[in-house]
DNA sequence: CTGACGATTCACT
DNA sequence: GTGAATCGTCAGC
């Protein structure tokens, strides 16, 4: 397959701002997320993803429609960046969706490496490219090179973005699940708001 | 200003 | 399976 940059056709900003976060969780499997900071190229391909479904969701930061300077960002439109710290070292990357004042976003749990691995074994130390380069949130953060800092960027700006190449993932291939460590979000923490591609190696935790 | 804690990961046992 | 790492965020004083 052709990796080239030329192939990569940034998603619209329409496919941010509907309404339907869910249904924009499960579509951007097979997608593909750009970093490009300070000249370093990285690309990998979306393979786990978790809908936050806003200010009725036990699980999101924003419930209740809480707005704080951590959250602001996830109240604008859809198509930012929403970057956060966990555990102190863990940073987590997100896709704000829907319309202003709808605080919806995506977490993208694990992707699986396409272009600039040299670079990613160097962000995150290690020596050989295997499945946990780049499985789990915290993990994808580190190799793409994502930091707090970049919170509230633009996806159709040129340092983050996402983008489709074509791929398809076979409807079959697609599992809904339960989300991951939101067990304090009651009856929200059982929602089938987590969508994997059944089979893949990056995928994190639980497999179905 | 202070203290508690988290949408996690890794190195252990 | 368990515990430590580690710091920004937020509520409360």
């Amino acid at each position: 397959m052709d990796h080239n940059l030329s192939s990569l056709n940034k998603l619209p900003e329409d496919f941010y701002l509907r309404k339907d976060v869910v249904k924009i969780a499960r579509e951007l499997l097979g997608k593909i997320l750009v970093t490009n900071f300070d000249n370093i190229l990285t690309a990998a391909r979306i393979v786990e993803t978790e809908a936050y479904n806003g200010a009725v969701d036990k699980a999101s930061h924003a419930f209740g429609n809480r707005r704080t300077n951590r959250t602001e960002v996830m109240f604008g439109e859809g198509g930012f960046a929403y970057v956060y710290l966990c555990y102190g070292i863990h940073h987590l990357f997100n896709v704000v969706t829907n319309v202003k004042d709808t605080p919806h976003a995506v977490l993208i749990r694990a992707v699986e490496p396409i272009m600039g691995v040299e670079d990613m074994l160097i962000r995150t130390g290690k020596k050989i490219l295997d499945n946990t380069l780049t499985r789990g949130p915290g993990n994808v953060s580190k190799a793409l090179g994502i930091h707090t800092r970049h919170t509230g960027l633009h996806l159709l700006d040129d340092e983050i973005f996402i983008a489709d190449d074509g791929f398809k993932i076979k409807p079959s291939q697609i599992l809904a699940t339960p989300r991951i460590g939101v067990d304090y979000a009651g009856a929200d923490a059982l929602l089938p708001y987590r969508f994997i591609v059944k089979g893949n190696p990056y995928v994190s935790g639980k497999k179905g």
